[in-house]
DNA sequence: TGTTAGCACTCAAGATAAACGAGTGCTAAC
DNA sequence: GTTAGCACTCGTTTATCTTGAGTGCTAACA
């Protein structure tokens, strides 16, 4: 953790009115803006004099020389770490929002992705940036129920439920059929075998095991019992939530089509997505992180800023939720949404 | 059917060349550029003559006095009807692109809705555009197979498979639990009544003859019915997948940001996607239909061209994919790629 | 009568230049 | 240490000019 002793306090003031200034004009911010709009008793020159030790010290920059300033990455690090104003803890989200929300929370929830998915749709509907929402794949669960369907002559379906309640199900073909008793003795017998196991914990005696008790020949229940396996392995491979794509568009920074291209493309990248939203883990007090600019590893998002909160319940990891924007967004609002989330999703 | 009959074979001719231009070069295309590339004999000046014809009668327009033409809504309605290429039924993905549809083609898919979404992504792809995919849900589906699942004390899985293969399930919370035996004989009398029914199709006696075999208090068994019905008539609301929506900025016509999100808008509401491929039910011969720009009822699209292709097996109608791009997209392209994706997904 | 060459005309797009103004750094006085 | 004042910078805006692709029209031609 890095001290920002080097900083006096009415350095910091004026740091932040300029940030705080730039969030919400878009607009490189002079001098003069800040001893008019803000009352500190100082005359501009002064605050001129204080922006350019700032400047030097990095927390500022300058797009040319003619302009105002506009906060660097490490400006808005400090931002968020220590100047930013305490958070808008009574947001409040509009009727239409309001809603929309209740219909989302109807407790027909219960099912992890759809609140995920709800969650997402809400920080997104209340922030104006894009959100994305994951539950948590990070820690393997282990299968909490299990069931083999038959389907029709040549399919079953294979459902998985893990506990933290992500429904997994995936078609099997198979090519000599079995019996309904057969078959439901087999998902007996993996329930019972397979229940509390986890993905990387699955050995080849219990498969062998599996086959057989099944009592039915190895070439016929092998290819069931590998779609089970597949099945509880695909529980790996976390769905992704994007939503308000869209709200790409409402920011200045992105009217260059070509950014917004590259970020669009970002977003149907499941993969990236999830490296984005995993670089977060170790979550701060209130399990929110801030990922400034750079501070991304991802290159495509070096100008944007990412905030992550992670949600958990009776300390078990549930998900991840976060919103992207560019690097002056409004991360009062967006925290404060986040939060706002976590209490309304979440029984205390 | 309207006629053409106003239109000689040179006019035709003429009008045709100037789309195929346009279509590539994306610019207004002049009475020169005409003579000197097609080689048809004819000076610019007559050309000229017959542009300035065929503009009064509808075919083109001029963004400006002097501009070239380009094809107005009805240009392109002829072009699509009449004067297009033959299809290039020899459409060759590109290395890249084999490999990624092999991926898919794996016969893991059997799932109707993995495969649209897969089929809709191909398509996206080897057109540039953006593609939309929507298994179909306009002929109710019956159930083929049912399936209730213990999953913890207070909850209880359904898992329904439809007869055209799609799944659906529904985690439904439970006030008082139900043992194992009572769960799994309720969930035999469920399979057994429902199956073959449709969403629509479910009567209250029924119901009350589920509850009454099932042997449970009414108001234990209740809602797990009741989650039952949820699930089954969960189906008509089918998933849309929209693929490719990055693809869009590609294109000049959305280098306008506005346009662009308005677009983007569309593509994340569902109920909005679903009207705009069922607008398309009384498919031509091929079962591919293209709705030229106002031709959309979606006045969000107006200055876009929707084509569908409508997918069926064994008579039975699978789903929609189509394509959403510009006025001015490669008609030949999309129509060759939705009939490259019938012949790769559908056995004969 | 249909075709073509020629020419004046139009108009968007690009280039150039001037005026503007927001903002700075520096200096000197308080 | 603070501030008023001033010269300077440089992106933005506005106006003006130039360019060139393309047209419509007319008159000559086959």
């Amino acid at each position: 953790m890095m001290s920002y002793d080097e900083l006096d306090s009415r350095k910091m003031m004026i740091l932040k009115a300029v940030i705080d200034d730039y969030i919400t004009s878009k607009e490189p911010v002079g001098s003069r803006t800040i001893a008019k709009k803000y009352d500190m008793g100082l005359s501009s020159a002064t605050i001129r004099n204080e922006m350019a030790d700032l400047e030097e010290m990095g927390y500022l920059s300058q797009p040319h020389t003619s302009a105002g300033r506009i906060p660097s990455d490490k400006g808005y690090r400090l931002y968020v770490d220590k100047l930013m104003n305490p958070l808008v803890t009574d947001l409040k989200p509009s009727e239409e929002d309001i809603i929309e929300i209740c219909g989302y929370m109807q407790d027909k929830i219960h099912e992890l992705n759809q609140m995920v998915k709800a969650a997402s749709e809400i920080v997104s509907r209340l922030t104006h940036y894009t959100a994305i929402g994951m539950a948590n794949n990070e820690i393997k669960h282990s299968v909490k129920a299990l069931q083999i369907i038959p389907v029709d002559l040549r399919k079953v379906l294979v459902v998985v439920v893990l506990d933290n309640d992500t429904i997994k199900n995936q078609m099997v073909k198979v090519e000599q059929t079995l019996s309904t008793e057969e078959l439901s003795r087999l998902s007996v017998i993996c329930s019972e075998l397979l229940t509390g196991s986890r993905a990387d914990n699955i050995s080849l005696e219990m498969i062998n095991e599996i086959v057989g008790l099944s009592g039915v020949e190895r070439e016929r229940v092998l290819p069931i019992v590998d779609g089970v396996l597949d099945c509880i392995k695909q529980c790996d491979s976390a769905e992704i939530y994007t939503e308000g794509t869209a709200n790409l568009l409402e920011h200045p920074e992105f009217n260059d089509v070509s950014k917004a291209k590259t970020l669009l493309e970002l977003f149907n990248n499941e993969a990236e997505m999830a490296k984005l939203l995993q670089g977060c883990d170790n979550a701060g007090a209130k399990g929110i992180v801030v990922k400034i600019g750079t501070e991304n590893e991802i290159t495509q998002v070096s100008d944007c800023s990412v905030v992550t909160a992670t949600y958990s319940l009776n300390g078990v990891n549930l998900g991840t939720i976060g919103v992207i924007g560019p690097t002056r967004m409004d991360y009062n609002k967006v925290i404060s949404a986040l939060e706002y989330v976590r209490r309304r999703m979440l029984p205390e």
